[in-house]
DNA sequence: TGCGAACCCGAAAGCGGTTACAATTTCCCG
DNA sequence: CGGGAAATTGTAACCGCTTTCGGGTTCGCA
């Protein structure tokens, strides 16, 4: 495939006048001492040949490369796509390059994915959006990460689920408590929960965070008051849909995530029924969408392009001690909650 | 770093009773004839010693990878973000890894970035959302673009700009002047356009899109008529501002993009300015929150999705001859505007 | 001035694959 | 059944860089 030879260290090495051995160092080890102004004739003979290392060469040497891999749901989702522009915000200023996967919350998928991340050597591997509850799943990635992590990787999740790295974990359930605390508080006293699929452990404890809050003022949910849907806007509407079309529709919507909240919204506004007057709506994530849309959305905000950063600042620590960062939400009342009635 | 040692080639071609080169081209080469049963051999050797190709190795000595690198603005702007999706889509079904990197407009980074793409070996090189118009970088990013086009790699790039790889060329200017047409057909007479930055090509495109649309009727735009704001929803709220605080008003708003017609309509409902009412407001590109937006925003749809994929696929032909692809909006008219008066 | 210790540098052995080339075997057909 | 072509397999030379190891210098200090 190679047509044009390109410059290799080998090159810079004859062109000022040292070894090979002498022109890695000076290359790539600082602390490496060297005859006085040895190691400036070196760089700039590499200067001057438009030297430019073979990162792969490099990595087959040290069995390490200099790019991280990012495993995530999909880079659509504005969730991820946040949280993933503050991975590469801190990979940039390290130097590192990022491999984004999208596993579409497909198991087998997303082992295979991790897998080659470590194929690939990567620095590090940051799974967000990931944690399926399935046990034959979660084992085999365990022992994936926990492989990988043996041969020198480093390995970060948002939100626990793996036996092995540093975890950023996301209060969902004490977010969502205090959501819902702060409904109970404007006077709701009859709720409908839009949860999304129970495989997502971040959809349980969201919906362990609700529950826990409405039992804390001794309200519990009926069966029919959670409806499962896609964590979408689709998911949303139909959500909603399900939830309105009870013969006693609930006064306050609660949805597991913004994206579904904006469905309801949308379904609500299109079926003519008033939001905040007939019913108040709330999501949870703090997506941009959630503050424009109308009427704005009541939610609680997690700092997602902060957790993307910690995450990646995480990556680059050593693997121990294990560090365990908690991440809060921070509740934002907005248009589109009121007290019934 | 390494700790555990992993199972090579070696050990498959031992466990396999035959000579390295033989299991390497039983494992990689298809077409390669063998004895009987033998390639059988080899794949259950490897397969029960769990033998993973090391593919910097691989890389190394074929001088290619199995990775595509993305260059694109931010992650976080969903134009990009669903752009990705297309490329990340198509890019699995042929097994390769996606590397994104984000430019941030910035172009020296972006040309570094390009660099470091060409040294990884990148199988391909898709550019979204580049073009600056800067001759000295440009030029530089030619000469990067061009060397390591010769030196295997494919190249493409959304919208022109580039003098090497296939294209996939978003008719800007097109689309832009159909919309203005439409508004005309409305009936409107007097416009505002909030622009962006001139050094991208693409709001130069657009703006003459516009330009075009309205001498298509007679109407010219005045000095004042045109403001140029960030790509944002903050840019939408301050041109907003400008625009509307201007003595005779605008009664058609013209945004250059979604995310600007956005923050366009949040300054305009902050201020109690009725869309489409008092003034209407037109978007570019089809991003979901302009669907989503109250009131929904009159936009020329952008198959982002369909662009990401038709460019993954582009930088799998062969680099000759060079392949263009037209793409076109299309109309959507939503809430956001009526007729004047 | 003498003698280890510390330092500098180069030769060479990998890292884990691919592939040109040569050696061997198999095949086909006169 | 012999002989050359075709097919198969092995040997070894890379791909471009890092790093161990050891010889040769330089330095500090007695």
């Amino acid at each position: 495939m190679a047509e044009q030879p390109l410059v290799r260290l080998q090159d810079v090495a004859e062109h000022a006048g040292v070894s090979l051995a002498t022109a890695s160092r000076m290359l790539s080890d600082p602390d490496y001492g060297g005859r006085a102004g040895l190691r400036e004739r070196v760089l700039a003979s590499a200067a001057e040949l438009g030297y430019r290392p073979n990162p792969h060469a490099r990595a087959l040497a040290t069995a390490t490369s200099t790019n991280v891999g990012l495993v995530i749901h999909d880079v659509r989702d504005p969730y991820f796509a946040t949280l993933s522009g503050g991975v590469i915000t801190v990979a940039e200023r390290h130097d590192l390059l990022v491999s984004i996967v999208c596993t579409h919350r497909d198991a087998p998928r997303e082992l295979e994915y991790v897998k080659r991340l470590a194929d690939q050597r990567m620095r590090a591997i940051i799974l967000a959006g990931s944690a399926l509850r399935d046990s034959a799943h979660t084992a085999a990635m365990n022992a994936a990460l926990d492989s990988y992590h043996r041969s020198g990787g480093s390995v970060v999740s948002v939100t626990r689920g793996h036996t092995v790295g540093h975890v950023v974990d996301i209060d969902n359930a004490g977010g969502m408590r205090r959501l819902v605390h702060d409904m109970v508080a404007l006077g709701h006293t009859s709720f409908g929960v839009i949860a999304g699929p129970l495989r997502l452990l971040t959809v349980r404890d969201r919906l362990q965070g609700v529950r826990r809050g409405l039992k804390d003022h001794g309200i519990t949910l009926g069966r029919d008051d959670v409806v499962y849907v896609d964590l979408s806007r689709e998911g949303g509407q139909a959500g909603a849909q399900m939830l309105m079309s009870r013969p006693e529709p609930p006064r306050c919507l609660l949805a597991i995530a913004d994206v579904v909240a904006v469905g309801a919204l949308s379904w609500l506004r299109a079926n003519g029924v008033a939001v905040p007057g007939e019913v108040s709506v709330t999501g949870f994530g703090g997506i941009p969408a959630a503050s424009d849309a109308v009427p704005s959305i009541t939610t609680v905000e997690l700092p997602l392009e902060q957790v993307g950063e910690t995450a990646m600042e995480l990556a680059l620590k050593p693997a121990a001690p294990r560090h365990i960062v908690q991440v809060e939400g921070t509740l934002v009342r907005r248009d589109s909650v009121a007290p019934p009635h």
